[in-house]
DNA sequence: GACTGTGAAGTAGTTCACAGCA
DNA sequence: TGCTGTGAACTACTTCACAGTC
C-alpha cells in the first residue's frame, strides 16, 4: 500500500471531528474571532488537543507554529475533505419534521443549502416556501440531474423511508441524512448514510450511564 | 487490569450496536419474528456478522448455537445493558422541534418515554398535551426529582442551549440529547451527552463522498 | 517560550478462523 | 451441516514525546 501520495486517506473519524470542527469554525468566524489554539479546540470539541492537532496534520498544510487563523483552517478544511464541491441538498418529505428541519431562521437555520423539497402530497407542495422550490415525487430525477444535488434527507414515515432511499440512490446520490425512525443499511460502498436514530440514542444513553455506574461498584 | 469479572466492560461502538440492535428487535418482534441469525442482524446494521457475534458474545449468555431468539435476546441486552433502569426522559424547549419529536404518533410516535416537557414560555405551557406533563422552567428540579429523571432532551435555540445543558446536569441529569445546533461538551466522565448536530452531518457526507472519489482516482 | 507537526509507541476495536454445539 | 462463541491475530485509531517553527 502507497502511503506517500499527495492527499493521504483520512481516518474516518477523523473525517468526522474536521467536519465538526468546520462549523464550529464557521461559529467563530461569525463571533468575529481570528486566532485558535489547539488547546481550545479541543475543550469546545471535547477532545485532547493533540487528536486535534493529528487530524489537523493529516491535512498536511495547515500551521505557522503558533496558533491556526481560523479562516484559514476553515478553508483548507473545505478544500481538503471537499465540502464545496457538494454543497447542495434535497429533502424527501415535507411533513412538519422536514418543515422544521429546512425552515430558515428556524432550528436549524441557514447552515445548510437544502435546495429542493419533495412530497408526493400534492397539498404540502401547493402550500410553498419563499427560500426553496417544492416538487412532487415524479420530478425526483428530473431536479436531482438538473441541480447536480449529491445529498438527501429523508423525513418520511418509516413505512416508506426505504423506497424513498432506494430511489434517491437510483437518481444519483450519494449521500443520505435518514431522520426516519428506521435504520436504512446500504449495500454500496459508494453511498454513505447517516441514520439520526433517536431512539437508538436514547437507549446509548441508558446504556452508558449503566456501564459508567458498573464500573463505578467495580472499584476500578 | 482484571479481566474475569461477572460483568466485562463492553468497548463503546459495540455498546451503540447493541443499543441500536435493541431497537431493531423490537421491530421485529412486533412484526411477528421470532428466530434471527446473526447474518440477517449484520445485514439489517449494516455491519459484518463476526462483529454481532462478537457483540453479542460480550454478554456472555446469549446464545443455543443456531440463532438467536428475539424476545430473548431483546431481554437480555436490555437487562445487561441497563435500559429497564432508565426509561424515563424530559424534554427543555416545546418549540416546533421539541412538540414534533414528543407527539405520539407523529415522526418519532411512542419509541421512547418522555414524560416530563418544559419552557420558559407560559403560553407554550398553557397549551397542554393529553399524553405528557408540561411545566415552566422553575419546576425543573422539583419534577426531575420526583419523576427520577435521568435523561434530557435539548430543544431549545443555540442561544440558551449550554444554560438549559447546566441546569439539567444540576439537576441530577446523567445523559444528554442535544438537538440545538451548538455543540455542547461536558467535562465530567458521569454524565454524557450525544449531540444530533446537523450541519456536522452535511459535512461528513460531503467529506466521506469527496474522500471515497479521491481513493477511486488513486486507483487503490 | 509557547505552540504546532508528526513519526513512533501504545491501545482499542475489528476480523479471523476454527472449536463447540444443536 | 450450519450456526454460534471466542481467543488470537490483525488493523485502525489515539496518545506520546519531542524536534521544529515563529
Amino acid at each position: 500500500m502507497k502511503k506517500d501520495m499527495d492527499r493521504m486517506i483520512i481516518p474516518k473519524p477523523a473525517i468526522v471531528r474536521l467536519s465538526t470542527l468546520y462549523v464550529l469554525l464557521e461559529n467563530l468566524e461569525a463571533e468575529g474571532k481570528s486566532m485558535i489554539y489547539s488547546a481550545e479546540i479541543g475543550k469546545l470539541l471535547g477532545v485532547p488537543s493533540h487528536t486535534i492537532r493529528k487530524d489537523i496534520s493529516f491535512l498536511r498544510q495547515a500551521g505557522t507554529g503558533n496558533g491556526y487563523e481560523i479562516t484559514n483552517l476553515k478553508n483548507i478544511i473545505a478544500e481538503y475533505l471537499g465540502f464545496n464541491k457538494y454543497k447542495k441538498a434535497c429533502i424527501v418529505g415535507m411533513g412538519r419534521l422536514g418543515t422544521v428541519i429546512t425552515t430558515k431562521n428556524g432550528f436549524y437555520s441557514n447552515q445548510y443549502a437544502v435546495v429542493a423539497g419533495f412530497d408526493n402530497n400534492p397539498e404540502k407542495i401547493k402550500k410553498g416556501r419563499n427560500d426553496m422550490d417544492l416538487y412532487p415525487m415524479s420530478k425526483l430525477k428530473e431536479v436531482i440531474d438538473r441541480e447536480q444535488i449529491k445529498i438527501g434527507i429523508i423525513t418520511v414515515p418509516q413505512s416508506s423511508a426505504r423506497k424513498v432511499a432506494n430511489e434517491l440512490i437510483d437518481c444519483g446520490i450519494k449521500g443520505i441524512i435518514n431522520f426516519s425512525p428506521v435504520l436504512i443499511e446500504i449495500n454500496r460502498e459508494d453511498v454513505f448514510i447517516r441514520n439520526i436514530f433517536i431512539a437508538g440514542e436514547f437507549n446509548i444513553l441508558s446504556a452508558l450511564i449503566s456501564q459508567y455506574e458498573n464500573k463505578q461498584t467495580l472499584g476500578e
